[in-house]
DNA sequence: CGGTAGGGATAGGGTTCT
DNA sequence: TAGAACCCTATCCCTACC
């Protein structure tokens, strides 16, 4: 029912910090089911506990803020000097709080796979790769709002596994993109060109 | 556990209604073994095909319609607002849409049309696709001699299932990416502009 | 045990309210 | 502009049922 807004007791946030110290971060049905954390998170659904983890973590190493921020950003962009940005390292104190990890650094240093990529050897098939990948990465977004420029950056790089030095080569690329009319950039944000009716 | 989210890509969307096409839904295990559509899907299982094609059916009824809504709310300026329905609209890519059967959507197979919706339906959805398609075209190109406009058109079409229709659409598209510099035409073969090596 | 269907849970983007 | 609470839904997981 759409009640006003239900703020967190410390209670209830205790509550979650120790059902997080037992099952885990994830494990939300698990820790609300437990009679100990359940009866202070009666009000609460496990979507609510996610939620509030991610909030209480919002400002400790941004694993909420790093990518919200993406989304949002509204920055004068070029020059992607800012891209260097990158979360700082969890502050260390040797204290116990139990704070949600990033996600974005789970990788135990295993995988990192490559997956198969059109990517030629030589230059001119690097470059018109990456081309297609951005191309792919602005027709294929789903969400409401248009990428801006470190959203599309970001998932060329993801997408395709590319070392971080790429950046400034697809960066540049999508500018180009950008000067020849293929894309068009509105508000920080891109779109491929709907120019073709005079093109025949 | 696997990773982080792994996102369906076009193709392997793809992938799944064509075989859903061939196999019906429900022949997960058989699509999966077909060496035609295995190959686009071998990172994905029999329960994730049947949980991809079940959200695909999600979005059918009514699901657009409240994302466009939702797009017209936040009209802060008219040409963004313009922008955010494409971006909803680009889910339909130009291609004859193989969707869940449902019980408010029985079609025999034909073009999948989306009910009077805000959405506009002008075709600018299509028409990046398009884009993505010629160069992805011209990208894989692996022959020794550059594609010609006939290659390059059969190509598209063959990998998008176009209709014969779009083959005029498609034309002009190319011929706007060569006028604006992001494909270059000479001896009437085609290949990505490498204009670019400045760059780095 | 292998496969499918269905329900439910989680993750993460996005929005609203303050 | 930022933070907290809430919403949406694609993906993933679990279980019953052949």
């Amino acid at each position: 029912m759409g009640g006003p807004k239900q703020m967190w007791t410390p209670k209830e946030e205790k509550a979650l910090r120790d059902g997080v110290r037992e099952y885990g971060a994830g494990k939300w049905r698990g820790i609300l089911s437990d009679s100990k954390y359940g009866l202070d998170l009666k009000a609460r659904s496990n979507v609510d506990l996610k939620d509030k983890w991610r909030n209480i973590g919002a400002g400790i190493s941004g694993s909420r803020k790093k990518k919200a921020k993406i989304a949002f950003q509204n920055q004068d962009e070029d020059d992607d000097t800012a891209l260097a940005i990158v979360a700082v390292a969890n502050d260390d104190n040797g204290e116990q709080e139990i704070v949600p990890a990033s996600p974005a650094n789970d990788n135990g240093g295993e995988q990192q796979i490559v997956p198969a990529s059109p990517v030629n050897d030589d230059d001119e098939g690097l470059f018109t790769s990456v081309d297609t990948f951005i191309l792919e990465a602005i027709t294929s977004w789903k969400k409401l709002l248009l990428p801006n420029k470190k959203s599309i950056l970001l998932r060329v790089e993801e997408k395709n596994n590319m070392e971080p030095g790429m950046k400034r080569l697809v960066a540049s690329r999508l500018t180009h993109l950008v000067n020849v009319g293929t894309i068009i950039r509105k508000n920080n944000r891109y779109k491929i060109a709907p120019t073709y009716a005079a093109a025949e």
